[in-house]
DNA sequence: TTGAAAGCGGTACCAC
DNA sequence: GTGGTACCGCTTTCAA
């Protein structure tokens, strides 16, 4: 419902003009003159004439909206990306359409079916864990759909792509821990398949690589579902404690598996980091008030909101078809707190 | 953009019918045989053909889409309670619109324009803490918008409401805290306009009667912004710290005040909870693994969600004008943990 | 410089 | 039972 009601033929019948003639001067057109324009425009304001969004969209065939597909809303990594999306397009006059893979690729593909079915303008996504085909998404962009891909990516798909810096993230962590004296480090990450697991583990093993210490395969543990189910996490972490060779450090790829490994750490009561160190990629806010203050790899969120809808936008608006594209990758910051020191 | 191509026209031509004809066959009219029914039925389910939605809402007059305002989306409570609008929207082929105010009554307003003027079929709102005054949302009423209201509402607008039992809430924490043996128990919430902080108010102070305790003015704090910023946070904990008689518990009223006092305090070094224990209403998964755990208001946000937009939807389905409205109130629940335990 | 008219993709009323 | 047509509000030729 438009609660503005008034429309264009409603000024032309009050001023005695026709609509085109109103329509064109309300878009400053040349061919109006600047007496009619004035008077045009005068009037619109004082009865805050608002043209109605939906028309125009029928009409130029675009709905000035974007679409957004994100695992999910309640997540800080996330919330935080959306907020930095929001921001760049609430300013430049486009909604837009939130959807949740809850990382299923069935639901994947149906909310990207349904953002289309809206007719967005563009979209801007972050693949679900088990998302391996993009078919649903190739198809969309060969038609013209302008896509922007986030956080996790896709090869396949030849468009602009925003991520954090995964590699040097995960590098980093790990040089920590090893300069912290730690040896036997442990890595909880998602499905090897994505992105962000791909490069987080080659940081995890370049950093173990230039400190000369083999890859231990046992202390690789993959988390088909990202972490979304405490289960699997759990299972994960249960495999890497009951191994002869324990590791006395675990980096953690992902804000959902480092807060659930944090909290079932706690509850066995193993001693965080004496006994084993904790580290991991996290957006929370409450890292410092943590028991232990968590050591975290945070990314920046927000900014990848800001840039992923600036580089939509730009295709978006873009006159002639687009076909070079920027691969822009944002520095993490690393936060060293109690859970990798030692005290004793 | 909409890349479903094929239109009712299309399938009129290529069936030798009239646009009309399939129009009703889509739309299992009576007046249309079996035969063609059936026979539009499956051209169209075929070619894909899907309705572009923005026609049918030029034509119906309305969008499908409903609006929400909330403070800010990177906030655990708010975004669980748009994961629960979003279940229930999204199933009955409704959009979400997301807005926030960043607690700004200015912004507010503004969003509440912006979202009409994109010809909302109806509004979600939580108020924000600079809201007194409702008559931008008084206006729409009054034409007719449909609008819930849920955490923050005003009594100035009478349409369904859901809340969570903040006076339950807050008078279940005050009296777990004066059985726990504090008694010098504070109070820092948001501005006493709100109606989330008068209700938290009276559970506190409630609860203090009911065991014969009167009220110290000194330890009531208000942030003005709703702790949106930490230094008026901070200056209202410090206020409480170097009273002469200082609290020996602090009760905090929203998420945001919640976690950024245990910061401080632990930034400060403050013992939780033997020097001064905290509880405060909030819906962080990670209250667990804070340190201190921390003692826990817990607000349903996601069942806040669904019930209010099943509430919405029931007022934009309504044949009739809606008169009778209902005000849900939605228990919370109590978390005792270390933050209120004390240990000597 | 202005206006008439067609059309975006549906829906719904009214003839036939 | 089916089709013609007007219309939702706006934009955009094309003619005047």
């Amino acid at each position: 419902m438009n609660f503005n009601a008034i429309t264009i033929s409603d000024i032309a019948r009050a001023l005695n003009l026709s609509a085109s003639t109103v329509s064109k001067a309300l878009n400053d057109s040349y061919e109006i003159s600047e007496k009619t324009k004035k008077l045009v425009l005068e009037y619109a304001r004082d009865n805050n004439y608002r043209p109605n969004p939906i028309a125009q969209s029928l009409k130029k065939g675009r709905s000035k909206s974007i679409g957004i597909v994100v695992s999910t809303i309640d997540n800080q990594f996330f919330s935080q990306v959306i907020n930095g999306i929001e921001s760049v397009a609430y300013s430049e006059g486009y909604n837009v359409i939130i959807t949740q893979t809850h990382e299923s690729f069935e639901l994947e593909v149906m909310n990207v079916n349904h953002l289309t079915y809206r007719s967005i303008d563009g979209l801007l996504i972050s693949l679900s864990t088990e998302t391996q085909n993009v078919e649903h998404l190739q198809k969309l962009h060969n038609q013209g759909l302008p896509i922007v891909f986030f956080d996790r990516v896709s090869d396949a798909i030849d468009t602009h792509k925003v991520t954090a810096d995964n590699f040097k993230g995960a590098y980093d962590a790990t040089w920590h821990l090893l300069n912290s004296g730690y040896k036997n480090i442990a890595h909880i990450t998602s499905p090897a398949h994505t992105s962000i697991t791909r490069e987080r583990f080659a940081g995890y093993k370049k950093a173990l690589q230039d400190k000369g210490i083999a890859i231990n395969e046992n202390f690789i543990k993959y988390c088909k579902h990202g972490g979304k189910d405490v289960a699997e996490t759990e299972a994960a972490l249960n495999e890497l404690l009951t191994l002869k060779e324990k590791p006395d450090a675990i980096f953690t790829a992902s804000d959902r598996i480092t807060t659930t490994v944090l909290s079932i750490l706690r509850k066995l009561k193993v001693n965080i980091p004496n006994e084993v160190a904790l580290i991991g990629f996290t957006n929370t806010a409450l890292a410092d008030v943590l028991n232990p203050p968590l050591s975290a790899v945070y990314q920046p969120a927000f900014e990848m909101g800001i840039k992923a809808t600036q580089m939509l936008l730009s295709i978006i608006k873009s006159k002639r078809p687009v076909t070079e594209f920027e691969n822009v990758v944002l520095p993490t910051e690393l936060f060293i707190r109690e859970s990798t020191l030692r005290t004793i």
